[in-house]
RNA sequence: GGCUCGGUAGCUCAGUCGGUAGAGCAGAGGAUUGAAAAUCCUUGUGUCGGUGGUUCGAUUCCGCCCCGAGCCA
């Protein structure tokens, strides 16, 4: 039997810590950091993003930072290519690719794969939005129905993002959604996986934190940076970068939306709504080893378990 | 000190012509296949400020008290 080769997967909630904890391991075991987290590979968004600081980066390197603008668009796909390539990399250079991330959808799609589904096409999206600002996302759902039933069985009348994907899938490739998905051949990623899931023991606690830090990045110029993005890029409030927590509600700051105790109060609910979605996934993640982001020597803790692990390969 | 308007869910408020109440937000749980920090689903018992009175029955009507805002002195 082939052994594989090893690859950490250090997953946690916002704030839970996790840069912290990788750039002290990074100094301590063979490991290269790659970044899972959807908000961090966009360049010239670093305070909203909680992106770490120049000096981190240059005493703990992460691929797939600051990979692409924040007009572009990046996919689970790509991460899963990107993240592949990297990994055979690093293991070829006789290290250990540890992941790092919140973006949990990631790690599942590295893991388990992806089907072989059309990639996005942004004709087709324009083309559907239209669709839906007139007729409404019920009557897509509707004809979603005609020409995939088990999809559109399997989703929400009112979930305009799925709907309107597996339409588009259709439109593209003149297949169903559900008939692609079942040929997907059984995939198993080529590297034994250590995934560690970092919890909060206290909820209270990790709201506390979250609001901390959402204040910081506020003292930080959170605003400012988006008024040079916008300067700098041509921009608009439904481009995914610009859905990102934080960037969201100071775009709605900025617009007179919503006053400074509003960008406040809705920024900190964003992104505690984002912990408890990340906390969801985390539960349904197979294998985890469970520790507590709130251990004060969690780094510690968490080098104990990964020299432990990885002796025995 | 007098008058007026408020005091209902963690927050902002609606409502009950007297039969013990419900929205939004927040919170909690879940889903998650090329946008995922996205998108969507489920979830609402709270001395209706306190205390007397009227009433079969008061959060609702009346008296007094407490707290807040405003106006007049």
């Amino acid at each position: 039997m082939k052994v594989l080769p090893p690859a950490i997967f250090l997953m946690g909630p916002t704030a839970s810590g996790k840069t912290a904890v990788a750039v002290e391991l990074v100094q301590r075991l063979p490991v290269e950091l790659i970044s899972v987290d959807s908000a961090l590979v966009y360049r010239d968004m670093d305070i909203g993003t909680a992106k770490p600081d120049a000096a981190t980066l240059a005493r703990a390197p992460h691929h797939l930072i600051d990979i692409i603008a924040p007009t572009e668009a990046y996919s689970a796909a790509a991460f899963r290519r990107d993240a592949l390539h990297l990994m055979a990399d690093i293991t070829a250079r006789g290290r250990i690719p540890l992941l790092v991330g919140g973006t949990m959808l990631y790690y599942k799609a590295l893991r388990e794969g992806l089907s072989p589904l059309p990639q996005a096409d942004a004709a087709i999206r324009a083309q559907l939005d239209a669709e839906i600002a007139q007729h409404g996302i019920e009557a897509l759902h509707r004809r979603l129905a005609a020409v995939d039933a088990e999809t559109a069985a399997r989703l929400h009348s009112t979930d305009t993002q799925r709907i309107q994907r597996a339409m588009e899938i259709y439109l593209i490739s003149g297949k169903q959604m559900s008939e692609l998905i079942r040929q997907q051949d059984a995939v198993e990623l080529p590297y034994r996986v250590i995934p560690i899931a970092l919890q909060p023991s206290r909820r209270s606690e990790l709201h506390a934190r979250i609001a901390t830090r959402f204040h910081q990045m506020l003292k930080d110029g959170l605003v400012d940076e988006l008024r040079g993005l916008r300067a700098k890029y041509t921009l608009h409030p439904e481009l995914p970068s610009m859905r990102c927590v934080g960037y969201r509600q100071a775009w709605q700051f900025m617009e007179g939306e919503i006053d400074q105790q509003g960008l406040l109060d809705t920024g900190i609910a964003a992104t505690r709504q984002l912990a408890k979605r990340q906390l969801t996934w985390l539960r349904s993640m197979p294998d985890s080893i469970e520790l507590d982001c709130l251990a004060p020597d969690l780094a510690q803790q968490v080098r104990r378990v990964l020299e432990q692990q990885l002796a025995q390969a």
